[in-house]
DNA sequence: ATCATATAGTTCTATATAGAACTAGTTGAC
DNA sequence: GTCAACTAGTTCTATATAGAACTATATGAT
């Protein structure tokens, strides 16, 4: 289903509105990386120019991918890729309750980065057995709040094992797109609720059994292939997952 | 800060361009009930004659509103009331594993109905501390899955305590609509784990101390008010929360 | 250097128009 | 009765045009 590599840019469909066809074919260009996170895509003019097409139906492309939440508009300067507004991190689903009020320094350790080969349900999500595994503490002052197990496709992300550690910000996905030209667009979180693992309580510094929230994480690009799964686990009493409705 | 009777209705603000003008005074016809379910708002044609402005600027009030979710088009046929799309239920995150894979049949009872003043949390929620509170359980086959408790504004609701309680249905929303004209058009969940009150376990059937999920909920109009407040919980392991992001 | 002004380029609002696509109901043929 | 054809009414697509609102840069005066 999903396809691993660069996409082999399906041909607009004739059958499709105008302003669908050069939606799609937008999108396209952008999922190709054509325009960086600030350069401006070009103006309404110079795509009725290329197209053909009228301003109308021009800017009823490009608003239909503002909608979508990929693109975002600035009246006076430009149409520019949206930078992700999800706050994509999940450590703040973890509350810090300082009593005294400090401010605390978050903290982020990569721990482990691997190639493996991805189990069959990982794989069926993201399409591939050929990945790479990351392993990601976080945590605030002293307590350790978040243990993360990352998987990606080792064809879109080839190289990250051999980054260095300060490469890596407290964020992934601004370093998806900055170095590997690969765009989150959007993501399904799946909260549950276990008892801790050996390995988690180890980690964590809980005791084996302790309770934990737990969260999937499947993240996708703007045409909907699957490109990172993850599973994160956080010590029950401190979790609060908030989620809009609409 | 929010009202709990018929908003007065405020003026368009002249300052704004005319199509949100358009849509501020759509939005609070919506809100005061003007239009049923399945009754058609009036039509482009009869907006633009209403009015004084172009075609144009009417669709774009009215795509406006689309794109907050209140209102649904349906090419050919009119534009109407969009049935709140969210699962309302809270029901749907607790995953029955029938083993033998039989159809269960499930369960809703009201337990209790009973006018209350708001302890000050929720009092500041709702805008008011005069109150209807609603105790609710719910189960598929034999296993009780769900407690809810469910505060609404009395001014809102009033006469909800006198219902019979065939007129309940397992989902509240569309109660909430047809008797009291109350159209919930978006909600936010706070989804966190607690082990199990006395009062909670008793109604579960589990032990006192045993893992539950709990969900609070803020349900909201269209205006934004706060129209009802919940907390639910279910035995953790049965539980799983799904929310999409984008 | 600093500040005001002008300018080119961008998105945004608004109007006007034409026809296509679709829906729901009515009419008519059989 | 049943089915097809027609019709009025609706939303949807697409074009063309004009000016407003806003941004970023360049220019010029001091």
């Amino acid at each position: 289903m999903p396809q691993h590599d660069s996409a082999p840019a399906p041909l607009p469909d004739r059958r499709l509105p105008a302003y669908l066809q050069l939606r799609d074919a937008l999108a396209a260009r952008v999922a190709r990386g054509e325009w960086g996170p600030d350069t401006a895509l070009p103006s309404e003019n110079q795509l009725t120019a290329e197209t053909g097409l009228s301003v109308g139906t021009v800017r009823k492309a490009i608003q239909t991918l503002v909608d979508e939440g990929l693109l975002e508009r600035r009246q006076g300067s430009g149409t520019y890729l949206r930078k992700p507004a999800f706050n994509a991190s999940l450590f703040r689903f973890f509350a810090v309750k300082s009593a005294d009020g400090e401010a605390t320094i978050p903290s982020s350790r990569i721990i482990a980065r691997t190639a493996a080969t991805a189990p069959s349900a990982i794989a069926g999500i993201l399409g591939t057995t050929d990945c790479i595994r990351l392993d990601r503490l976080r945590g605030q002052s002293d307590a350790l709040l978040l243990s993360e197990e990352i998987w990606l496709p080792r064809a879109r992300f080839d190289g990250i094992a051999d980054l260095e550690e300060a490469q890596f910000g407290p964020l992934l996905y601004p370093l998806y797109l900055e170095r590997f030209g690969v765009f989150i667009a959007s993501a399904i979180d799946d909260v549950s609720f276990a008892p801790a693992s050996a390995a988690v309580a180890a980690r964590l510094g809980l005791a084996e059994g302790a309770p934990t929230a737990v969260i999937e994480r499947t993240a996708y690009t703007v045409d909907g292939t699957a490109v990172e799964w993850r599973i994160a686990h956080g010590p029950a009493e401190r979790f609060r997952y908030r989620s809009r409705l609409s």
